[in-house]
DNA sequence: AATGAATGAGACTTCATTCAT
DNA sequence: AATGAATGAAGTCTCATTCAT
């Protein structure tokens, strides 16, 4: 068992708080523009400290990232899925994506937006996963009808959710994020899987 | 009554060799990390001369963004129309956006998709109207028929065509944009214009 | 004679042009974030008919200062000063000096009253002799009885218009230069030459 | 309980270090022509140092502003009162203050001695208000008897000695100002309050 | 674990001035 | 006389990162 002495409690704490602080900053302040010495001055730590624990802005970017999909994960295992059409299920598994980009905030979405984020494109990400099998099995079933294979029709399916965020973070969040994903969602997966 | 000196020749020269110079290294280069004195070490221009032509490095992308704009239009106004149904236009529509991101290169695009770039946002584009006329032609001559609105169904295909053009950019051109944006573009007019 | 030709007229208007621009300009703008540029932008002329006209900028300072001096001078000849006392003398002269800064205006005020600008310290100028001249007379003629002399008589009053020009600048011309002048000397005219 | 480390210690000396560099620079090199480069290349330390320490070379100019000011206080809080008239008390004043424009330097002085400076134009300072105190005690107690408010003789003798100094600063330091201080001040104390 | 002083490369931009036309 | 494109030195300031304490 992980023995916690006091010391390593501090350390956790002032990684939270960095943290913490990040996720707030970045909601109001270009991410580029967001410098670690105005993170650790926030944040009431010294650069020395923010060194300590993260390597560099884009460290905290990456964990957000990672719990954001850690969250993703567990909300979407513990919806109740029995009884429900693919169908259902992919538009419940977008719907959950928005909340959670959502969630996240604009700021944060604007940080993850850009061309050279490499997060996204790695395949082996449990959500990339678990749509995938979601599609497999409605193909399975015979729920989903489709000439389109179910790797085609997940790359077709979160490359509009990309381009529904990417619009969200143009329009400075003009509109809900949460309806646009439903409806948009909604079209393609008729249009693929009927 | 061209009032082009010799030096006025010589100088759109110059300006011209800074464009191009730069088109040519942002294919290379990340934009963020290219900067004016690279740009001018390379153009064989000092840096004042940059300075006398544009504002800074941004104007250089708005004005390649605008003289893409300008050469769709043309490229657009130049097909012909007559005889095509409202989904061929569009499908055709895409086709030629998919055909100038791919000629201006994918560095370039990697530059423009980035969540502050508001270039994008502007209703005001002739590309946007274009499309915009495309599909109120089709409703009325119920070519299209949907319950969603012209406005609508126009912003969902060009959130389409984003996701697609970013999806192209995080993955570094490993499949063909032109490829890409015909068939998800034809599964979404299908979708919503049926 | 002179013989102005056409291009003569024109180089003179050319010049005129700049001259005002720029007494314009240093009213709004601080003399030192005054740029040829800028100026010529405003003057509708180019940067190398600039240089035609004048070395530098600070030349146009030294033309102001020198045909506000003529003008004072002018001004001051004119004055009727049969029958008027060495004390009013003085401070005739004095209202007359803040007329002309007040009418030269706050910006080039600012502009002049820097400790750099030796154009303060010749003791050749008209202006200077003047003043001596007319605390001589008031000497000669006993109107004026102290023990100082007239140099000194002159460097006094001198240093405090100084001091009172000086803080219309810092006080951003918050009060009535000519009133404080008027105030001030006749105080020190008084003190030091009954 | 000083929490003085080895490590702050070195920081403050640091500071000192570049501070004192400074104010032995501008004695030699005109204000504006001096460059953060500069001073640290002479101070040899980073310019990162410098601007760890002050936020530019206004704020040293600042700093010097604000420690000439206390020592002022200092000194003329120790100085034996008691006994003095009003007057002597004025003329103690003024014989302190270019005491220490002597002791800063000329350079410094030119440095201050601009029309841009808002340092002067704060009534607040303690400097201000000692002269005022001195003043309306006088007149309390019929020491001065002027028809003019405290607040005009306290503003008419700083524009005074403003002039002096200025003047100093433009024939750059070829008389003593002190004796020059001393010489006009009691003539306006003695004009302004018999 | 935490501190924060120090570094210095490097980005951006300005601007006086020249000179061929 | 007038133009304005071109130059490039020089200044300001930022910022990620290190390291002794």
């Amino acid at each position: 068992m992980a023995k916690l002495t006091k010391r390593k409690l501090q350390a956790i704490k002032t990684k939270a708080i960095i943290y913490d602080t990040f996720l707030e900053m970045v909601q109001e302040c270009e991410f580029e523009k967001l410098t670690v010495e105005k993170i650790c001055k926030k944040a009431n730590v010294s650069v020395g400290t923010f060194y300590h624990h993260y390597r560099n802005k884009y460290e905290i970017i990456e964990e957000i990232f990672h719990r954001a999909d850690k969250f993703f994960q567990e909300k979407m295992s513990s919806k109740q899925i029995a009884g429900k059409t693919a169908t259902e299920q992919i538009v419940g598994f977008f719907d959950l994506l928005a909340q959670i980009y959502n969630r996240y905030g604009l700021g944060f979405s604007k940080a993850l937006f850009n061309t050279r984020n490499n997060l996204f494109i790695n395949d082996e990400r449990v959500m990339v996963t678990m749509l995938r099998d979601i599609i497999v099995q409605g193909i399975a079933e015979n729920q989903i009808i489709s000439e389109l294979s179910a790797e085609d029709l997940k790359r077709i399916l979160f490359t509009t959710a990309r381009g529904i965020v990417f619009d969200w973070c143009l329009r400075d969040g003009d509109f809900s994020l949460e309806e646009a994903m439903h409806q948009y969602i909604l079209i393609v997966v008729r249009a693929i899987a009927a």
